[in-house]
DNA sequence: TATAGTATCGTAAACGTTTACGGAAATTAG
DNA sequence: CTAATTTCCGTAAACGTTTACGATACTATA
């Protein structure tokens, strides 16, 4: 590996001389700053990342923390990649590279977070998953690191965030459920902590009762954001004695499953069930009939989180200064055959 | 931030073996050992990285490299996830991290990986993706850098790797196709240049030839992995003259535009066209009828790539002295009902 | 007791940068 | 022509570690 001596001493000047060069310092000739690039060009001499990071305590890269483990719950690689593409994109214009943190299933958050904070390796953090507690946002606002998070959570909000519109998900799912008539709506949750549960769960009940509706404890399901999950639902959903016409999939993996149950028993989604299904991913286009979902642009959510979190960062706040730092992402409705049928049928 | 300076003045010991005490080493009593640690973990010290590094030029985190993008094809579904799970899992034996280096859709994937080399901030590399002739590969190899590739590449072997069993998928296809009866099958590639498609391509070839069957090259079909690459395969197929009662999809992703297309002619996956499918993964286990595929254990893999990397390298070989460094990933079949009838018919 | 050996610790250099400071040379002002 | 200013560059310290080396004190050996 070549050094900065090493190109000091080819070039027969000194180091110092060298490094303004190479950062655009101003007190340096314009002479030697070409000979110098030249050089570095050359002998293929590029910073030393640990030497840099040593003395200005900065490492020029964002992290990305994701949770991995090849069952978890919503978050396919699809949704990082889209995101991460985005993060990369408004990143690269201030030459910071993007290093994506994933916390073993077997690891305890907070602690993977205090760890990479401590490794410093990043000069600045975007965390998802978040959950409605989450201690990591009570470390990370403690510590100096900029941080914005993907997900809103009960444990602080004076942070940067962005959230999807999961209340405006439910409003705009409940009222077209009940503008084509339907009164006895479920709605499927996913079984972990995150944070979005809980956000669905009240825009839902806010939503009937906007329409008096009674609220129906038996018509808020649970399960995995799976395609078993969405088995279990249908199945639970079939077994009530008062029928729900319509539901709600927070996760819409869960849809899969939730055809194929009712096919078993000759019922047909659109005809005999109105579901609506969040959010629209590339695999959940190719349901038969079509599932109405709601359309999201990963990439523009990945370009505006690494705004976010750029905006509050004082060496690139110059290039975000009239940028929202938090923010709830809304999402247009897709129209699809899943809640195609105005006329409320039962399962009977 | 805490550093070791601060922790040996609170001691009122030396540095150095404060440093000493921290690391294990030898020449340190054993109960100044315990006060330092103690006082370490009463302080909140953590070791500087960058400090770290540049003193021994290790960095103790591994890197993964993929591609990211919202449309890479033929990943959409956990695969990623799954790997790094069981890279963790391997890795976190010796405290190494692992950081996952998503390569942007914008960058050349040599210029990216020539970045990561030179920014040190990894010890090893993982790299995936890999194609038929790969550039990365020629300067990984140049590079001191250890790095494990998923994937062969015709660019060079002389270093580790770990492909999956591409090879045999393919032959135990076709063989099963054979010993049902089919004698026209055809083959679904993936529209891009990895090196997976290639290796499919001469399998398939070779198994004809071991079953006395001539090749077709139309019955050789190419399309993106996912739903509409499956469609525009079906749509293909359908038009061909002299249709193939059996196919064999490269990336199972293409079923659901495969089985959506037939529906639309009333055809019935299994009954007028067998079809199996490569990989097991979750998303594909919900078609109906079921999908014979291969089983693949991502985390396994991951534990598997993990381990061939640290083998190579100096400081971790002690604990790999068996292992291979290079092999074939075998895969099991699992029996669907989309190749069930054993009677072929032709798609009339 | 003298000597060799061992256990423990402090000192200081080194890793590759950046940057404050000062000095020399060149330019401009008077 | 002198003085003031600017331009350019070299010097050296600092960031937080690790580690070779040497020093000291203690223990065992003869």
């Amino acid at each position: 590996m070549v050094s900065i001596k090493d190109l000091a001493k080819h070039l027969d000047i000194s180091i110092g001389t060298v490094s303004r060069a190479l950062n655009d310092k101003p007190d340096v000739n314009k002479q030697t700053r070409e000979k110098v690039l030249q050089a570095a060009d050359n002998l293929g001499y590029v910073a030393n990342q640990s030497g840099r990071s040593l003395r200005q305590g900065t490492t020029n890269a964002i992290g990305f923390l994701i949770e991995s483990g090849a069952d978890t719950e919503g978050n396919s690689d699809n949704f990082f990649m889209g995101v991460i593409d985005g993060l990369q994109s408004e990143l690269s214009k201030h030459k910071l590279d993007l290093l994506v943190l994933p916390c073993s299933t077997d690891e305890n958050p907070e602690n993977y977070v205090k760890r990479m904070v401590a490794r410093q390796l990043v000069d600045g953090m975007i965390i998802s998953a978040t959950h409605t507690i989450d201690k990591r946002i009570d470390f990370l606002s403690k510590s100096k690191l900029p941080f914005v998070a993907l997900g809103q959570s009960e444990t602080g909000k004076n942070h940067p965030w962005i959230d999807l519109d999961f209340e405006g998900v439910a409003r705009v799912s409940i009222d077209r459920f009940v503008k084509n008539g339907h009164r006895r709506i479920a709605i499927a949750l996913s079984a972990n902590e995150l944070n979005l549960g809980s956000i669905f769960l009240k825009s839902y009940k806010d939503s009937l009762k906007r329409h008096n509706i009674e609220f129906s404890p038996e018509l808020v399901l649970q399960a995995n954001s799976n395609d078993k999950g969405g088995y279990a639902i249908a199945d639970e959903l079939l077994n009530l004695n008062d029928r729900p016409t319509a539901i709600l999939l927070v996760h819409e993996l869960m849809a899969h499953g939730l055809y194929r149950r009712l096919a078993e028993d000759g019922l047909v989604v659109g005809r005999d069930l109105a579901v609506i299904g969040f959010r629209n991913s590339a695999q959940a286009r190719m349901f038969s009939p079509s599932l109405t979902s709601f359309k999201l642009s990963l990439r523009d959510l990945g370009i505006a989180l690494a705004a976010s979190l750029l905006s509050t960062m004082p060496a690139y706040q110059k290039h975000y200064s009239g940028k929202m730092l938090s923010q709830i992402w809304p999402m247009e409705i897709v129209d699809g055959e899943s809640d195609a049928e105005k006329i409320p049928k039962n399962l009977t």
